[in-house]
RNA sequence: GGCGAGGUAGCUCAGCUGGUUAGAGCGCAGCACUCAUAAUGCUGAGGUCGGGAGUUCAAGUCUCCCCCUCGCUACCA
């Protein structure tokens, strides 16, 4: 539980977010940890502590290479036309970074050399020649994403170079039969090459008492726990030319990997803010023996980067480590994972365009806790909550007492505190809140400052000032009571600082009052002049949040790629129509009437049917995966349509001759395809 | 199927190392109030804490089994 705030040294702290990656926009999903991050360091500088938030573009890598040329533009272009976006969606977002900057930087070239050469120095790489797949047309290595083939394993065609989507097994590329270019189409050759890699392994024992040291969650030490019982493998740092990134020192035409430059980006983001701040020291925070503090925040999806390569990089150049690194969950929408058909992928932008950005902090507030459980954006959740709590219960208060104080006492309020016991009770509130926020428990904090905003209108409806002010003689109690109730909103409105920075600024102007820091309001205002109320913030409208998510259904955005969410969650959604093809694309698939003669269960099988399909000059042997919905007995005898020169498929319960249409989310939806009376088994479908 | 996280009032969630009649907010119903951005206050309805078994003087809280949901991964050809 909460205890007494330690105090009072002022501590110095270095935190970062994960780096978005500049080929796409920013989301929902994302802002979940930028918000969580901002919040904390808002908190911390409320308490006086010098804390540094920096940030980056991670402007590397082959997709952004790839991007640029389609869009006929320089990759410098390119992540100049994102930089621009992304500052402008957080700064709309009051994610107020001390510096946000580029992995694309001379600062970040610098460190990355260094932190190369010194681990060079120490020993940690190893060269090998690796053969990679090459495309002889666009004369530069393929990536693993960048290559496309048949499975090794279980022969799927259109298969990336490094798993296959549709048996799950992890190969090589150059595993891949038929392989392809995905840029040019070419068959790529294979080509060595010669390749660095970091000695990962050689840092296991460190980093198994790093990772348990109390630096990360527990459920995530308890999973980093798992990676070292198959031990370490060493990890290639090493990209061909061409490659939009930091050329190796001594190596001509190799590149850095954009992971092994990213997290420096870290530190270069942060070096470029120190060369302009004289109270900021680079190797104060960064030298080995540092007693400063660095905290990483990022998504579950990035835990191995900066739980083994970061922390090891760091030792192996002889710096300081991570003081922690904390680690949140997904963000889901109305329960599931945010998707494009539903409307639930919501840029950063479509959301400005229609409602506030504090009421996302404050959901988001809400609803987060240390931990990585995920965050679910519940949208009638939200609507509710946002204007019962910050404009039914905070603003409220606000509201009720300024007209009697402006209109009758001319803005004063009262010469003295009516109830000094509550307004301490306030305050001291203000101690376990603090506590709360520093270890990331912002839905309790924000719990227990509503509960103070509970008591608050409850005290003003117990002496209702509006009774009293009309009768004769009791204008001074209404001066009271509603000076009370001012100050007590002033009290609440400094704890949500962290959350809502818009909504404290307008309010510490309708309060006549300087800045406020955590503990500015230990003592009542009391024989002040306030100014007249505006509206600080109105009541969501539920069709602006309908409209959010017709909009985010049309757009037809890029899909974001992030280095704090996970892609694939994000990235599928929706089921957008396929690139067009032409005829004979369509004409390679022989479609074939069937008659299911047989169908059973498969031994074993969750969701396998065996069916054996008459096509008229044969049967075919075909598992599908209906068992969810239908009975084996339901189908015998039907007729349905069947793709009859699909590559024969190995299965776990033995080969399967073609697939069967059916249609549906999965689960009991599901509906297999049947013609009409007439067709016979074996006409094509055409 | 495997791994991970969960299943507590209509909704979103608290419930620490097991201990009196299981909590909050929202929503809902009724009443009150009318200062306030239809805001506020009071009262109330509503839960066999996913199901079952066990340990214990005592279990939402521990153990085991089962069911369901979500994420990843698979037998989704």
């Amino acid at each position: 539980m909460a205890q007494k705030p330690k105090q009072t040294a002022q501590r110095h702290i270095l935190v970062t977010s994960a780096l978005p990656y500049a080929n796409g926009s920013i989301h929902l999903g994302h802002l979940v940890e930028y918000i969580q991050t901002d919040i904390w360091v808002r908190f911390m500088k409320m308490q006086g502590h010098q804390c540094t938030y920096v940030c980056a573009d991670d402007a590397h890598g082959t997709p952004i290479m790839i991007n640029a040329r389609k869009l006929g533009i320089s990759p410098e272009e390119l992540i100049a036309n994102t930089d621009k976006e992304h500052r402008a969606d957080f700064a709309e977002f009051s994610v107020d970074f001390d510096n946000f900057y580029s992995t694309h930087s001379n600062e970040n070239r610098e460190l990355a050399e260094q932190i190369y050469l010194q681990n060079r120095e120490n020993g940690n790489f190893v060269s090998r020649e690796v053969e990679q797949l090459y495309d002889e047309k666009e004369q530069m290595f393929l990536p693993d994403r960048f290559v496309k083939g048949e499975c090794p394993k279980c022969g799927a065609a259109d298969q990336y170079g490094d798993n296959c989507e549709n048996c799950g097994a992890t190969y090589d590329a150059t595993e891949l039969k038929n392989p392809y270019s995905v840029i040019s189409g070419e068959k790529p050759v294979l080509k060595p090459s010669e390749h660095f890699f970091f000695r990962l392994s050689s840092f296991q024992p460190m980093l198994e008492s790093w990772t348990q040291s109390g630096s990360l969650q527990t459920s995530i030490s308890k999973k980093v726990s798992e990676w070292f019982k198959d031990g370490l493998r060493d990890w290639d740092i090493t990209r061909d030319a061409p490659y939009f990134g930091f050329e190796i020192p001594d190596a001509p035409g190799k590149y850095f990997y954009v992971w092994f430059d990213a997290p420096i980006g870290y530190m270069a983001s942060f070096k470029h803010l120190c060369d302009q701040r004289d109270d900021l020291n680079f190797d104060d925070y960064w030298k080995q023996d540092s007693k400063y503090e660095v905290y990483h925040f990022i998504g579950k999806d990035i835990v191995n980067h900066h739980t083994l390569f970061w922390p090891a990089m760091l030792e192996g150049a002889g710096l300081r480590k991570p003081s922690a690194v904390f680690v949140h969950g997904y963000l889901t929408v109305n329960g599931t994972k945010m998707s494009k058909s539903r409307g639930t992928f919501i840029n950063a932008r479509t959301y400005l365009k229609h409602l506030n950005p504090e009421y996302l902090r404050y959901y988001y507030a809400a609803k987060l806790g240390a931990g990585i459980d995920d965050l679910d954006l519940n949208l009638e959740d939200f609507v509710q909550r946002v204007n019962a709590d910050l404009i039914g219960k905070i603003v409220n208060i606000a509201s009720r007492c300024a007209g009697f104080i402006s209109k009758k006492f001319d803005g004063m309020l009262s010469a003295d505190c009516a109830e000094p016991g509550l307004y301490e009770e306030f305050v001291q509130a203000g101690d376990d809140i603090a506590t709360l926020y520093e270890q990331r428990e912002f839905s309790q904090a924000i719990r227990k400052i509503m509960a103070l905003a509970d008591q608050a209108n409850q005290y003003i409806d117990a002496k209702k000032p509006w009774v009293m002010a009309k009768q004769e003689g009791q204008a001074n109690d209404v001066q009271q009571v509603c000076s009370v109730g001012l100050n007590l909103f002033r009290v609440l409105v400094c704890y949500l600082k962290p959350v809502l920075p818009t909504l404290a600024e307008q309010s510490e102007a309708f309060l006549n009052i300087e800045a406020q820091q955590w503990h500015s309001a230990r003592s009542p205002l009391l024989n002040h002049k306030i100014n007249k109320f505006k509206p600080l913030m109105t009541r969501i409208e539920e069709d602006k949040v309908n409209t959010m998510v017709e909009e985010s259904k049309e757009s037809l955005a890029q899909t974001t790629k992030h280095k704090g969410q996970p892609p694939k969650a994000q990235q599928l959604a929706g089921d957008a129509l396929a690139d067009q093809i032409e005829f004979d694309d369509f004409a390679k698939v022989d479609l074939r009437i069937a008659r299911i003669v047989k169908a059973e269960h498969v031994e074993g099988a969750d969701k396998l049917l065996q069916l054996t399909l008459d096509i008229g000059s044969e049967t075919r042997n075909v598992f599908a995966g209906i068992k969810s919905a239908y009975a084996p007995e339901d189908l015998e005898g039907k007729l349905t349509v069947m793709v009859a020169n699909l590559k024969p498929r190995k299965m776990r319960f033995g080969i399967s001759e073609g697939m069967v249409l059916a249609a549906g989310p999965g689960g009991k939806e599901l509906w297999i395809l049947s013609p009409d009376d007439g067709a016979e088994p074996g006409m094509r479908v055409k």
